[in-house]
DNA sequence: ACCATTTTTCACAAACTTTTGAAAGTTCAA
DNA sequence: TTGAACTTTCAAAAGTTTGTGAAAAATGGT
């Protein structure tokens, strides 16, 4: 496989996979092309490369500097804004983790308490299948968002130590 | 809080969840409807709670079976099927991410496998960064595959037992 | 202050997804 | 075999998201 099509590849995959995830394709397809390319790129570059309009890189490049993916750069001497992308795929996992979780798991968390308070008889079988749902629930989105926060801050070492652990 | 506005309110965050995720609103206020039910309910009740057509139900509680996280109920002497959800949320989120792995990430390795046969100059630094990438993105999926599975497989005590040892 | 270059905004168009409801299909008891 | 009860399908309508490109705004060198 040539060096070409393997790009056009990994930028469709990785372009699929942000979709399904609720993250605009294009915007999954620039942070793809940003983490392959050695140098930073200009608006320009990634317009040619990707085949999209002035309009549509601005305004997905920002989103992503926005999640933390993707940092400007400024190349002295040059007018232009330059754009490079995080290329540790940990790193990549940990801002997208911490970014999802703010955006998604902690309204649900706020969601959840409110929902606890619910007055009502408790001999109502309503009433006793929603609290031991929404008590369940509840229980199970704080585990996950213990789990997620450690995963958030863990540094590099993260996984060996926890490896090291696991056979002591 | 009165249980009428509890409910409303449960369906309608687990119904916005699942449109983030990918998932449409629609089945998810369906599940959440199911899944805070006590007895099983039919089309017909589906539809009356949510005030949706009934095709739009039937649709997505086949999409619900497909998923397994909706099964059929027959009532003896009763003509009409009736549905019902999963009410442990631990068994709810194994299904969920079986179904998810195998519709995502299972591709995602596949067309990864492919890509580390890039042939190329090892001194060119596009092929070089290219390979790289790669080959961190292809590391990653497999740790997260393998917890996955692991997960997939656990029975209810594993989450609380294990993982919340290994974070702490 | 001016102008050339670059970035941002925005109204609109295009593409895609979801929902509806009526019609067709199926099932089963009599 | 019939018809009432129920389920499924599907084409069209409504709704939502994404992309475009031209115009406006910002920037920085002279």
């Amino acid at each position: 496989m040539k060096l070409a099509e393997a790009k056009a590849q990994f930028i469709q995959t990785w372009g699929s996979l942000g979709a399904q995830w609720g993250i605009n394709r294009t915007m999954a397809q620039i942070h793809a092309l940003l983490m392959i390319m050695p140098d930073p790129l200009s608006a320009d570059e990634i317009m040619a490369e990707l085949n999209i309009s002035r309009g549509n890189t601005n305004m997905n490049v920002r989103e992503l500097i926005n999640w933390g993916l993707v940092d400007r750069v400024l190349v002295p001497g040059e007018r232009k804004e330059y754009f490079t992308a995080e290329k540790d795929i940990y790193k990549v996992a940990r801002e997208i983790t911490r970014e999802r979780k703010r955006r998604e798991l902690d309204p649900i968390l706020k969601s959840l308490e409110q929902l606890q308070e619910l007055e009502g008889d408790p001999k109502d079988k309503h009433v006793k299948a929603f609290k031991e749902s929404i008590t369940g629930i509840n229980r199970f989105a704080h585990q996950v968002d213990g789990a997620l926060n450690t995963f958030v801050k863990a540094d590099e070492n993260w996984f060996t130590s926890t490896l090291l652990k696991l056979f002591k």
